[in-house]
DNA sequence: AATTAGCACAACCGCCTAACT
DNA sequence: AAGTTAGGCGGTTGTGCTAAT
């Protein structure tokens, strides 16, 4: 899309692009000029080339002579940015070729936000272009229900992270494999917890169990994650499904034949030989998009894009998930201890937020091999005892609950400063959690548009979930096909699947003796629990 | 035909940092 | 060493086009 406006547009100026506001537009344009107050808002071509010219005669840089030299109404950052956007002649024009589009993902992968990097990557493409697509991409994807990484890319980063690394080292040879119908999905509703609505959360499947699965000739796995792989050692299945805040909690209401994917140990088995589950850790491992989607701010998707959480940190809280009763899962503390030290050691804030996901995962295994002295619990990743203090009751109660909600909420915190405080010692309720939402009546858009998929409850059953996202036919297309691929029964969700991860905990009787769930969001119930204990926190 | 929603993109904003004084 | 400035970067917003309703 050009910037261009005609030079008649040009001349009036809406009141948002200049600083004098509440002064009639034309007049406020002469005054602009005869002020000398700088202009803003498109560019002209007039504009451009005046600015053509001026690096022409001066070369790059000192951008704010320009406006002395040139005349040029423009504060030298525009006149930079439009310079290196849209001017500079060794710019590439035209949209993303397929191999830059893959590149780009890749890239975004390994580097998180790191547009101006990836933008040096990528001759003749500017951050601001690659970030736009991605945006884009992203949000399409989102609202597709369908992963952001293919699991290709995700196995390439997680193995490049762990060979350089050589640090995932989930300790499942101790580990013990939970029966299958170790989880049974609990019945809850939940009303407070409206985490996000389109969280990518994993799940993880037990396909050695069997009783879920639709697909037993692993039809619908990728060339070599058939049922031989997964029987083999209990396979787990991370799925990714898009998670909204209107969908309810486990719909699993079909008593013990639909038992919540149980984790396996079988985690920690050669990250970096190939073992297929690598596949299910490497699906978690380009995860800045699983959860944060990064788009606009408009969206009303808010702090789960924001969170722009490590690549392998979904896996790590996975690995908390297949905690046993007797590998309790982390507490809320643990979580955000793990995520404030992990910004401590060795980070800046920017690694922070850059979405590079794969710093935060080692600081997370450095803290889990620093505190391994004292904490045997066979797979969390996320070991207990990271926990400062605060192994009271009120922790258990909470752990036993929703140990993965702390996650969330923790993380929420830890990236929205504004409401947690410090995110240590004030965790707000899950209740509080205030994040925008889509309208009900969007919802109900979204549930309508999936009246060609499976019904709303069989998203929820693992099959279809593995029928739908991992292994997407169509991953880096950019354009409106990327929506249509063959696995794109989104898998419409809970809101607060990470809590659920946790609920499915057989030793939460109180939660999973519950009443069938209902499947209506915002209907009342265990939220209300759970937010109490938050209070009480 | 009019309206609405979605999309793609350009541009701006605020923060950070390095260089300079 | 402290203050200032320019440039860089990532996030966000605004805008026009298009497709769908």
């Amino acid at each position: 899309m050009s910037s261009m406006t005609s030079e008649s547009e040009d001349m009036i100026m809406s009141r948002d692009c200049i600083s004098s506001p509440g002064i009639d537009e034309m007049s406020v344009e002469r005054n602009m000029v005869g002020n000398g107050a700088l202009k803003k808002g498109p560019w002209t071509s007039a504009e451009d080339a005046i600015l053509v010219d001026y690096v022409n005669k001066h070369g790059e840089g000192n951008w704010n002579a320009v406006q002395k030299h040139s005349g040029l109404y423009r504060c030298g950052k525009s006149c930079r940015l439009r310079w290196a956007n849209h001017l500079r002649p060794d710019l590439k024009k035209g949209a993303f070729t397929p191999e830059e589009e893959r590149r780009i993902i890749e890239l975004h992968a390994k580097m998180g936000n790191k547009w101006a990097r990836m933008a040096v990557e990528l001759p003749g493409r500017t951050d601001n272009e690659i970030k736009n697509f991605w945006n884009t991409r992203t949000k399409r994807r989102q609202r597709a229900g369908l992963p952001i990484y293919p699991p290709d890319i995700c196995l390439q980063t997680l193995s490049d992270n762990t060979q350089t690394q050589n640090m995932v080292t989930f300790d499942v040879s101790h580990g013990e494999t939970l029966p299958n119908n170790a989880f049974q999905f609990p019945a809850a509703e939940f009303k407070h917890l409206e985490l996000n609505h389109e969280l990518y959360a994993p799940h993880i499947l037990d396909l050695s169990g069997g009783n879920f699965l639709d697909d037993p000739e692993g039809s619908l796995l990728p060339h070599g994650l058939g049922p031989t792989a997964c029987n083999n050692t209990n396979f787990l299945f991370p799925m990714l499904k898009r998670v909204r805040r209107f969908d309810t909690f486990p719909l699993f209401d079909g008593g013990p034949d639909e038992y919540f994917p149980t984790v396996d140990h079988s985690y920690s088995q050669n990250m970096n030989g190939g073992d297929i589950l690598s596949s299910s850790s490497c699906l978690f491992s380009g995860s800045h998009a699983y959860i944060n989607g990064n788009t606009s701010s408009s969206e009303p998707i808010s702090w789960a894009q924001k969170m722009e959480l490590p690549s392998l940190q979904y896996s790590t809280q996975m690995g908390s998930c297949n905690a046993t009763p007797s590998s309790p899962l982390p507490s809320l503390e643990s979580v955000d201890t793990l995520i404030q030290q992990s910004t401590l050691i060795g980070q800046t804030k920017s690694d922070r937020d850059s979405g590079l996901l794969e710093a935060v995962l080692l600081q997370s295994q450095n803290l889990k091999m620093s505190k391994s002295s004292n904490n045997h619990s066979n797979a969390s990743i996320l070991p207990r005892d990271i926990t400062t203090d605060s192994s009271s009751q009120r922790d258990d109660d909470w752990d036993s609950m929703s140990p993965l909600g702390h996650s969330a909420a923790s993380v929420y915190s830890e990236y929205t400063p504004h409401l947690s405080g410090s995110s240590v010692d004030e965790h707000q309720s899950v209740e509080a959690i205030s994040v925008k939402q889509e309208p009900e009546e969007y919802v109900a858009k979204q549930l309508d548009r999936e009246d060609d998929k499976p019904n709303h409850t069989n998203y929820l059953r693992p099959d279809s979930l593995l029928g739908s996202n991992l292994f997407g036919s169509y991953w880096y297309g950019s354009g409106s096909n990327a929506e249509h691929s063959n696995y794109d029964h989104c898998m419409v969700s809970d809101p607060i699947h990470p809590l659920g991860e946790d609920f499915c905990n057989d030793s939460n009787k109180h939660i999973s003796d519950s009443p069938p769930f209902h499947g209506h969001y915002g209907s009342a119930g265990r939220w209300d629990d759970i937010s109490e204990i938050c209070r009480n926190r």
